[in-house]
DNA sequence: TATGAATGAGAATTCATTCAT
DNA sequence: AATGAATGAATTCTCATTCAT
């Protein structure tokens, strides 16, 4: 065991505490110490891994932009139908959350900071694309709303309800994300 | 210096200038001297008025939280129907986000900080209260959801639109407004 | 007394110590706390007057050598013979490192280094160009040598004197100042 | 681990890669990783050899004072004339700035700093005494001026004719040193 | 022997707050 | 009341040194 791949780990509880104080308290009121010491690494160590406390909050955001992308087109249903594929998003939004339920606060809290970079927004704005693209392809089905309305109105309910639970006044169970599920969907969809 | 001002242009002007700034930057991430100088005023002179930047912080969210409070509850159609209660929500919260989307956003992000004291959280807590109130009067007429997840849908699909609206993605015009609010009323009431 | 000028008192504080423990430890080895502290004023006071510690050194830097350039060039007689330019400036020189034996320690360690940005070797460049103008006047009773190896080799010889009268080795009084002109003189001037 | 090594490539490279960033950027300015990355051997190792930065600085400041010290004194023609003892030195000077001006500038530069410790101190002491014995019996056909004076100013006017050539007004050729060893020995004989 | 990741004390710099004017 | 210069504690970041491999 001359060399363990203990590697990264450091540069894992790194990230692993950044993110949990960075939501909590928010950028600014988070020093770079505490982060060292959730993490349980002397300071130093932290600027091995990063340039500097703005490069290690975009890294996080980049990472985890990257990862709810993925969750969210991973296995699409390309072929199916308008409504399977917002299944689909709903679907892997709420296990999203539901995983990762303090990253995805993150990143709902740090997009509209001043502290991301360039390379930040735009990974945002990939999956901004992404959805755009759907929203398109069902045009059709849709209540007469611009593409990013109605995606606003749908990631916006969620992010609600996601907030509610999150302040304790509801429970995110599967029922209630069922029923939510299906009371936007009759929202966004064209009734004549 | 037995009794410290209460109202003045200059505190005034620090108000503004720090609802600006915490709301652009962060709390964490705004300095004292910065209010100040965007406020035109000395430093000192914000200590005159605030005892330290939490106190300002919270008096800020306090008194736009009471804003939002009246601008809601007032003329309310207490004896109208669901819709027109739901109807006067909509309009009022859309022209407080169109008068003060500053101060809108500002109390959206605060809102989940660790910086607000419990007299900020319990004037959220009042509004949530009413709104509380008026979906459990309706209860017959929404879907089988429970009073808060139908507030979080509501309130977050808005809160939706105005970010949409603030990266430039869509504009917030009377047109869109009125077709939102359709679409979620769609949403969460009560269809067989 | 509303408002005694004792304004920019703590600068000047600030700029002597800082000389002083630049030209004893080098500029990498004297911290900001160890200046504030010599100046007696709090060490974020220093960063009201000077934006870092390089600008401050920079400072310091080209105030001494707009001074040593006045010292020199004050009342230079333009019109007298090369002798006598000679010695005027000798003896300016003499008079400034007697009165500022600090500054003038500084001067020299500091132009060889790599924290001086490009306005402060501009100020000494204006000294040797004026140097130069002397020497070029003088040409024929000079010894055949450029006019940079005579000033290198005037100027070296006197920093000599002063760096062995700083070790202890010599006292720099006037009859030695004196006999050191003369023999510097004599070195230089042209002789059949 | 009982004994460390006294030489070895790594060691030369370690103290060549120190000596170029001390004389360039200063003692309190050079960081002991990039002179390990310049050396291309792990910071650890210089400990192996070192046992601190500062020891590692008077070590090579003895080194190459050593070397000096020989540089001038080998060879050296004892019985000769004083005027073939000054050409001895002048010329051994020049070979010695020749072959290693960094060193040379080095042990200029770090004389006046307090970074020295006693036996690097002693080091150069023992040289000027070399040179107030080589004066000292010559001392009829110089100047009324003390060895040290004597020594400085000789000293000096050479350091001067490097610094200008290290700062490229002047290139510093045989001619132009002949020429210069010419005048200072002008300079510094007693003529009646 | 050699390494370089890790460390934490210490450096440069910032900023909330004070207070003399 | 108002100011903003001054402060030093706190913050970001650096680096001499150690030590597990």
């Amino acid at each position: 065991m001359l060399k363990p791949p203990h590697d990264s780990e450091k540069k894992l509880a790194i990230e692993e505490a950044a993110l949990e104080l960075f939501t909590k308290q928010g950028f600014g009121s988070t020093t770079v110490p505490s982060i060292a010491e959730k993490a349980r690494v002397g300071s130093g160590t932290i600027y091995r891994y990063f340039e500097s406390k703005e490069e290690l909050v975009n890294r996080i955001f980049q990472q985890w932009q990257e990862r709810l992308y993925h969750a969210l087109t991973d296995a699409y249903p390309e072929k199916g139908s308008t409504r399977e594929k917002y299944d689909h998003i709903w679907g892997r939004l709420a296990a999203f959350q539901k995983n990762y339920p303090v990253a995805f606060d993150f990143l709902e809290m740090m997009y509209y900071t001043p502290h991301l970079d360039r390379e930040s927004k735009s990974g945002r704005l990939r999956l901004l694309k992404f959805l755009n693209q759907l929203v398109h392809e069902g045009r059709e089905e849709f209540r007469p709303l611009s593409s990013d309305a109605l995606i606003a109105i749908v990631w916006g309910a969620f992010v609600g309800l996601v907030r509610a639970s999150t302040t304790g006044r509801i429970s995110l169970d599967d029922d209630l994300l069922n029923e939510s599920r299906e009371a936007i969907w009759k929202g966004i969809i064209h009734t004549r």
